[in-house]
DNA sequence: TGTCGTTTGGTAATAATTGTCAAGAAGAAA
DNA sequence: TTTCTTCTTGACAATTATTACCAAACGACA
């Protein structure tokens, strides 16, 4: 995991310097935050994790860094079917598993699905740049819940 | 199209029967918009369609009566990277082309990725539900359109 | 260190969605 | 079909999520 922050701290600098960013304080702990979380947090709560650390950060500030971090690569908005973005500092391929009870997104990283076969003749009318499966279902943690409150 | 129409129609009336809903004519109106589009519209452009053909419809009623379709199966959310949810009334597992450029959804159905072999050991952390797989790449319009940018 | 263009913070505005509650319709019973 | 009960809706307010704006502050480079 400390592995994974350092090589996304030295690609962070990279990667800015090459579309000519600033290194800002802001955008090196909102992507610090980012890449130490592996729950693919909202905007918001990216928010409150940095406020803490940086005195001052503006709200705003947040949403705007994301979502540069996000043009230029360093980030992703995942796939969710809730009304609010979500972020992810792992721009690998990989998968999601959604529960539709609590909203929680566990990551799913499987060789086999990474390489699937896609469709003959889709890319005539859609160049398909990646993709990533979303199972949906519930969690171990809402299945017990959900077997509690049927037992009651 | 008209068919699949007709027969979400008899789902819809089976359906809400069998869970104690009226059939009142906003429920009908509202699904039969849903069923008749392909374009995985937001509540708001459902609210848009379904305002000319009520009178006086509520924003808020279109977003309660989409949100009772999606918990008795009548509908999904789709997923999706914008902060609105997207909704679908063909409830069968199917795939989404999503253009990172305009937003737009193109279903994609495909017998070999609707029986993808799942990972092992998953289900023991996971009751898997269902799966849907977002390609996002872009799309022949905004290919063009990006083509045409360029070469100015 | 000073300059200059980039970024940020604060606030207001907008978009998307939800909560509340009285009035109005559907469905069952008579 | 009329009445009654309960489910739904509509209007409006309240939240939540996100974006726009602009002056002040900062980072990069000379």
């Amino acid at each position: 995991m400390l592995a994974i922050c350092k090589n996304k701290t030295r690609e962070f600098e990279a990667v800015c310097k090459r579309n000519g960013l600033a290194l800002t304080i802001q955008r090196r702990v909102i992507l610090e935050c980012l890449a130490s979380r592996i729950d693919h947090p909202t905007a918001d709560q990216v928010y409150d994790d940095v406020a803490d650390k940086i005195k001052g950060v503006s709200r705003t500030t947040v949403y705007r860094v994301l979502e540069t971090f996000v043009s230029i690569g360093l980030a992703k908005k995942i796939s969710n079917p809730e009304s609010k973005a979500r972020f992810d500092a792992d721009t690998t391929r990989h998968h999601h598993l959604t529960c539709t009870n609590c909203g929680v997104v566990i990551d799913l990283f499987d060789n086999d699905l990474n390489n699937l076969r896609l469709p003959a003749g889709i890319e005539k009318d859609f160049e398909i740049a990646d993709y990533s499966i979303t199972f949906t279902g519930t969690c171990s943690a809402c299945s017990g819940r959900l077997l509690d409150e049927k037992s009651k």
